[in-house]
DNA sequence: GCGGAGTGATTACAGCTGTAGTCAATAAGG
DNA sequence: CCTTATTGACTACAGCTGTAATCACTCCGC
């Protein structure tokens, strides 16, 4: 499964949201701030077709676009890369670093506790 | 500052770990299973100071190249982007994903709860 | 002094990415 | 029927990236 950049996930991210859609349809739903024409739109598509990211189905002289891998599957690989690369494959020191630059508010410190302890049992 | 790219980072990582080195030196220390010549690291090296992210001194007719940004402030900003994008911003989610894939140990759940409590204190 | 080794600078080039434009076919509306 | 809007396919093109090769200079050893 070929890798998938920046601006063609924004694009999954439409479908894993709602599927099948037409290349028309993704393009009315992705983020107004990339400010992508229909063509741009189309573009993606295609090159996510050809790495196997989506799958389309033929409907009268359209398409329809479906995600053919999971999100949860990119994003553990995507997630996992990074751990990886910046905190030695380990969660632990990502914990504590967003916990050094006070991206953790007690909130969420509740919140990973009442995960972990749920984990435990 | 601008983006630093996957292979770039691999030159960073050398730096970040011992500086200041010649050119030669960071090419003796990048992981061997990248390959690259000597030629490869130098355009390296000249494409991270052209981005801003390392710094040199001249010393004789070489120079001497060193980070000039903290490795840190780095990882700060591609985690953050990364959990901006898949997972709303926020760690908890995160977490939540590597147990549910199992990537947790118990010892790293006792690791986890122990850096939460001490920040509570 | 001279030739070779090391050094930065410049150039090369293909593949990926962002961002379209163009074109041919066709469906739909008048 | 004929025009127009829609749609996928193909083409375009610049900037970034990985991966060098080449070149000109200079210092060191002989």
């Amino acid at each position: 499964m070929e890798r998938i950049a920046e601006g063609e996930y924004a694009v999954m991210e439409v479908l894993w949201d709602e599927s099948p859609l037409t290349a028309a349809e993704v393009a009315e739903r992705v983020p107004l701030d990339r400010g992508w024409s229909l063509p741009t739109v189309k573009t993606m598509l295609s090159r996510l077709l050809a790495k196997g990211a989506l799958a389309h189905e033929q409907d009268g002289r359209r398409y329809l676009y479906r995600p053919a891998i999971r999100r949860e599957d990119y994003v553990a690989e995507e997630s996992g890369r990074l751990i990886d690369r910046m905190f030695g494959g380990r969660l632990t020191p990502l914990v504590a670093h967003f916990a050094a630059r006070d991206r953790l508010t007690p909130a969420d410190i509740a919140e990973i506790e009442a995960l972990l302890k749920e984990l435990k049992s």
